[in-house]
RNA sequence: CGCGGGGUGGAGCAGUUCGGAAGCUCGUCGGGCUCAUAACCCGAAGGUCGUAGGUUCAAAUCCUACCCCCGCAACCA
């Protein structure tokens, strides 16, 4: 019988930089469905990569000296490294700079122009020429540039438009009538309620204002823009063929199965998309998960703990399954999950060496010290024995469920209740007691033969989420790989095989304290500001000013009379700032940093001349001058020695 | 009234679709055991389920109002 296809990809990452431990996370839970489904007998083909186009990356290139291809080489190499050395089973790792990626967006792009589903059209706005930039209505600051605070003009820029609205009844009916499609279902309504009913707005398909993208190869001046180009991966990775002349592959594996993707980018995936396929005749994905975010532990411990967690760092420091256990196990289906250096200790300690790990060890050291080794069924049972039995077999059932629901942490954590109750198996029967009776040898090793039979099923059931934990723990025990049919049975287990004689520990406890101090002193400063090596921080650097440049501004010491916070506003705190004789209200984004009640009574430092503005629709005088780090603390400046308000600054 | 997510024992979460005895993991405390990685097993303490109303025989769950936290958007002059 053929195997049955399933298709399932992630999103393409974009290469502006490298991937940390939330990028990474993506591709783990990918990678842990599609060897689940290999595991269920399906012919899987698993498809990544990389998105590399748009202006940022030219932008960055530009920054960096290099020229895009050079930059995006570099990042997408990065990005392949960190997915390998997550032992991710990917068949195919697509890149939107891929030569026949391109070309075949290309082609796409002229097809639905020639059949009149794009059209040209201009993008109207607000333009500000210096900025070279588009504004909208809401986006300017007193009817200026939000950037140069220049006049801007009503203006338009030529652009390719798709024109959704025509297929919105049909994607509406398609949404309604499978209710499967996004998952989880509660995204469902919000991409209903805020997108389809209230009417579709064309998507606009191309740019001009940047060349770092597919070419209309009809229009030189356009380039592709973002989505025609990053969604048609799926199926040009695929060897799709918009003239009819599609690969095999292609035959075999479309629809997708499922698309796992992050919750921020659903809407593209389950409205632009489907738009696109219908347009080009393609039947529709099968389904479209959302994914939730890994966050990284609370905003506050964040980077002076050294809490840009990235994926190579992790596993350097726990080793790679215990970062695949780590991210998929705290991820729940459908919240954030938070990842902390307390909370991956906690789970290795707890979860991956005493549970786990040690069970194998105490298992594999009781059968040597015992029987020299060899595990052997001799049939003596107990009706304790039926209990594990049970326990084995409810929990390959269990894992099957949960994984077919796409519910990867539940089916770890199932895996671990087997682990678990056979730790208990070890205390209901005292195996140590039995070793002392020559006569109850026959119900040790029947014990023993018990155990290490939980243990290859645990293990097995294991390969999907850790592969190499699972194949060590197999060869620890000298048992093979069980598929999930052999499964079904309690017993497989060869008697009279032998286990190895030293059982290497798996998980290595550690101590929270000395990770801690390690993870200081490795990626940041700690709590305590290390004086001797504060690393300072290098921002952009600006063009050189001349003095009579500077002599423009106006710099004076004020007092703060007065200040509340900006209503509607997270950001902003107004304050009244007496300057000499005068009062200036001056609004500043600052109240992460101050209360409203401490900023009263402070002595700053004020740009005093500079032109009025609304922030938020309060009028700003002036100024706060504050220093920032890196991480978006915020000190205002004052006076190191007590000066009279209105004092010039120079 | 910008959009969205969330508030459940010390920590992290499930449970909310479709009301029906508050559950899981970790931590703490007590006990057991000694094969094992100071591990394993058992037990206990600990919760006004954000607040206030309402519906109901019954509310973590449904309704109303409000408070707080977190992303994003917009202003961070």
């Amino acid at each position: 019988m053929a195997k049955k296809p399933y298709y399932i990809t992630t999103a393409i990452a974009y290469t502006s930089g490298k991937p940390h431990i939330g990028n990474t996370y993506e591709i783990v839970l990918a990678d842990s469905i599609a060897r689940y489904r290999r595991e269920q007998g399906f012919d899987v083909r698993f498809q990544t990569g990389t998105d590399e186009h748009g202006q940022k990356i030219e932008l960055k290139a530009q920054e960096a000296g290099v020229t895009p291809k050079e930059f995006v080489d570099g990042v997408a190499k990065e990005i392949k490294r960190i997915w390998d050395l997550m032992d991710t089973s990917y068949d195919k790792f697509i890149r939107t700079t891929d030569a026949d990626h391109e070309r075949q967006v290309q082609k796409i792009f002229k097809k639905l122009y020639d059949q009149g589903d794009i059209y040209k059209g201009y993008y109207e706005g607000l333009y500000c020429t210096p900025c070279e930039s588009f504004f909208t209505e809401s986006q300017l600051v007193d009817g200026k540039c939000p950037d140069c605070g220049r006049e801007v003009q009503p203006a338009k820029e030529e652009a390719y438009f798709f024109r959704m609205s025509k297929y919105a009844p049909r994607l509406i009916q398609y949404i309604n009538e499978h209710p499967e499609f996004i998952q989880p279902v509660a995204r469902k309504n919000e991409m209903m309620n805020n997108f389809l009913l209230p009417g579709l707005q064309d998507l606009c398909v191309s740019r001009t204002s940047f060349k770092w993208g597919v070419p209309v190869d009809f229009d030189d001046k356009h380039v592709v823009y973002v989505w025609l180009d990053a969604l048609t991966n799926y199926i040009t990775g695929l060897g799709y063929d918009c003239d009819g002349q599609s690969g095999e592959l292609f035959e075999k594996y479309w629809p997708a199965d499922l698309h796992l993707i992050g919750k921020d980018i659903i809407r593209f995936h389950t409205i632009y998309w489907p738009i696109f396929l219908m347009a080009l005749g393609l039947p529709l994905p099968k389904q479209v998960f959302g994914h939730p975010w890994l966050l990284q532990g609370d905003g506050k411990m964040s980077k002076s703990k050294g809490n840009v967690l990235y994926a190579d760092d992790l596993a350097e420091y726990f080793g790679v399954d215990a970062v695949r256990y780590f991210v998929l196990h705290e991820m729940p289906f459908d919240n954030d999950g938070v990842i902390s250096w307390e909370l991956m200790v906690e789970r290795l300690n707890s979860d991956l060496a005493n549970t786990l790990g040690n069970l194998v060890n105490r298992t594999i050291s009781m059968s040597n010290k015992y029987f020299g080794g060899v595990v052997e069924s001799t049939g003596v049972s107990e009706p304790v024995d039926e209990e594990l039995k049970a326990a084995a077999l409810e929990a390959v059932k269990r894992v099957d469920a949960k994984m077919n629901e796409l519910r990867v942490a539940d089916a770890i954590s199932e895996i671990f209740t087997l682990f678990k109750r056979c730790n208990k198996y070890i205390d209901e029967t005292m195996p140590w007691a039995l070793a002392k009776d020559e006569e109850k040898k026959p119900r040790l090793a029947q014990v023993l033969y018990n155990l290490v039979e939980g243990i290859c099923m645990g293990a097995s059931l294991l390969e999907s989420f850790m592969p190499s934990t699972s194949k060590k723990i197999l060869e620890q025990v000298n048992g093979s790989k069980r598929t999930l049919e052999e499964m079904k049975s309690f017993g497989l287990y060869p008697s009279g095989n032998r286990v190895t004689e030293k059982p290497e520990i798996l998980f290595a406890r550690l101590d929270l304290n000395q990770v801690l101090e390690d993870v200081a002193a490795r990626f940041g400063s700690g709590d305590e500001p290390q004086e001797e090596e504060e690393p300072g921080i290098d921002i952009e650097a600006k063009p050189q000013v001349t003095i009579d440049d500077f002599g423009k501004l106006q710099f004076q010491v004020g007092q703060v009379v007065a200040c509340e916070a900006v209503k509607k506003s997270k950001k902003l705190l107004c304050s009244q700032v007496k300057v000499g004789s005068r009062t200036l209200q001056i609004v500043s984004g600052i109240k992460s940093c101050y209360s409203p009640e401490e900023m009263v009574g402070k002595k700053v430092m004020v740009v005093t001349n500079l032109k009025p503005a609304k922030l938020a629709g309060i009028l700003s005088e002036g100024m706060l001058l504050c220093a920032e780090d890196a991480e978006g603390n915020l000190s205002l400046m004052t006076p190191e020695k007590d000066m009279p308000s209105g004092a010039e600054i120079c």
